[in-house]
RNA sequence: GGGGUCGUCGUCUAGCUUGGUCUAGGACACCAGCCUGGGGCGCUGGAAAUCUCGGGUUCAAAUCCCGACGACCCCA
């Protein structure tokens, strides 16, 4: 693994998927060579951020009063049968387990494909009164979906990890409220702590979870301009409860179902985009807080430099960087285009110069742009380029998003903004309920862009028509292509 | 769901059309030794592939045929 030299040279604008499915493998993110389709190994460098990424959205979770837990990954047929709708949705995609050894099962078992109808067995046990609520708990784990459709190494697999988080409630409105909690988490962890723009949308009622009453998901624009769904938030009203009989005695003695919703947010997919949105021509660029090796330490060999640079290696690990120190024997001039490469935030240089004046020399991963500092700063610099860091990839992300999004008043005005190399087209639109199915078709045949629907928090329409069937338009919803 | 391209050392590949000369060639990475060192791709040597798997045709299969598995691309 040391020295290995790479050649990377794939323009990320022009040829996005290429670019995509080359960095992956040649950063040793994952490797998709295991011999089962869709199923793909996670490797330490990819495994380290995906640990991050958990830390971040569990802590905010447990803020906001979420407690873990661990349901087991098998799902009898019979719970898992008893939301019909919800069965029609995932059992074409269902792994099941049918056999012990030699045996065939009395009762088949299903891979959870997402655990609904493995929670909400046993809210039924526990839940008795209004005082067991609400009722909120998560669980970090992976998910198994027989996928049809071409995978995509971290974008659809046909094993992924996510965090699926289930809540039960006593109202109604303290389960929709649920559904902002839950955009605020996303957009603090993917915005605020990774740097990715988040579009939080209510879905179109034909593009709902199987079971729910409506789904709310997270998209993330990715460099091609279609968008990535990292993460979706359910309000499942009572449909669950009553077919699991889930119920409680409320404050006036009677017995009622509990309001519920449900969040889960992709991991794997979370890191797509990550990898996705940040990295450049010159490979991987990581968030420092995130960064598998935040710091990588080249020293530039001369009088003194093996013992300063380790000097600087155990300062910073005393302040608990994660740091590296890379005295391979590659050169100098190697070791600056791999670590560019891996998307270490920042590089230190330390050569004969740098000893002689106590100073070190510092590279930013993403301007490239050098600068040298007194060794006494360099803490306090570290602590400041984090918090700056972050801010930059930020803004740099939501420009790159930005440069897609338009809207229009037609079709034909649609199409054109497609030709200019517009992706994210706001329209208005007549219905997200059943009834505007159809106009949803009619777009996606003309211009093959989909109805991500309406964005949360936005103004609709007062006086527009619907830009298919004309009549008078209840939402602006948002075109664009989906992964 | 439909169509297409493809699978040879760790990686990228040559060979496949016209079966035998392939005991499978190269480059990069790897290992050993040198050299060098502030933006990489110097030297010498070494190890590494029963050619994705299963069947078939044949005196003979990486090469031809069938199937499975896997990867990628395009369309719905």
């Amino acid at each position: 693994m040391q020295g290995s030299k790479i050649t990377f040279n794939i323009d990320k604008k022009q040829n996005f998927r290429e670019w995509y499915n080359e960095i992956i493998r040649k950063a040793e993110l994952i490797d998709d060579r295991y011999n089962i389709k869709g199923l793909i190994v996670y490797r330490p460098r990819a495994m380290k951020v995906v640990k991050e990424i958990y830390k971040l959205l569990e802590y905010e979770l447990e803020k906001k009063d979420h407690e873990p837990v661990l349901f087991p990954l098998l799902i009898p047929e019979e719970n898992f049968q008893k939301e019909a709708e919800h069965v029609e949705g995932f059992k074409a995609e269902t792994f099941w387990v049918t056999m012990g050894g030699d045996e065939f099962l009395n009762e088949k078992m299903a891979l959870r494909p997402t655990s609904e109808t493995a929670f909400y067995f046993m809210y039924s046990l526990w839940i008795r009164g209004f005082s067991d609520l609400p009722l909120k708990l998560y669980q970090s784990v992976s998910v198994y979906r027989h996928e049809t459709k071409a995978t995509r190494p971290l974008i659809r697999g046909r094993e992924f990890l996510w965090i699926e988080a289930h809540d039960a409630f006593a109202s109604k409105e303290e389960a929709l409220n649920q559904v902002k909690n839950d955009e605020e988490v996303t957009k603090k962890v993917l915005e605020d702590s990774l740097g990715l723009p988040v579009f939080f949308f209510r879905r179109p009622q034909w593009d709902k979870f199987k079971g729910a009453v409506d789904t709310y998901a997270a998209d993330v624009i990715m460099p091609d301009g279609a968008c990535l769904q990292v993460a979706s938030t359910h309000y499942l009203g009572e449909n669950f409860s009553r077919a699991f009989n889930v119920m409680f005695t409320d404050k006036d003695g009677k017995r009622k179902f509990v309001h519920q919703t449900c969040y889960g947010p992709g991991v794997s997919r979370i890191l797509a985009a990550l990898i996705s949105v940040h990295g450049d021509n010159s490979g991987l660029i990581f968030p420092f807080n995130v960064a598998p090796i935040q710091i990588v330490i080249i020293p530039i060999p001369g009088e003194g430099v093996a013992e300063y640079s380790r000097r600087i290696l155990e300062k910073l690990k005393q302040f608990n960087f994660k740091a590296f120190l890379d005295d391979s024997e590659d050169t100098p001039g190697e070791k600056f285009y791999k670590w560019e490469f891996f998307g270490a935030p920042l590089r230190i240089e330390v050569g004969p110069k740098e000893v002689k004046e106590s100073k070190v020399t510092l590279v930013d991963r993403l301007t490239k742009k050098k600068e040298t500092i007194e060794l006494d700063k360099l803490i306090e610099y570290i602590n400041n380029f984090s918090l700056n860091q972050i801010k930059r990839l930020r803004d740099r992300a939501k420009e790159a998003a930005e440069h897609f999004i338009d809207h229009a008043g037609s079709i034909q005005e649609v199409k054109e903004k497609i030709e200019k190399g517009k992706k994210v087209i706001k329209v208005p639109f007549c219905s997200l309920e059943i009834d505007g199915a159809n106009c949803a078709e009619v777009i996606e045949n003309e211009t093959n862009l989909k109805v991500r629907g309406e964005l949360l928090g936005e103004k609709q329409p007062t006086d527009e028509k619907c830009i298919v069937c004309g009549k008078s338009a209840n939402h602006y919803v948002y075109l664009a292509e989906a992964y």
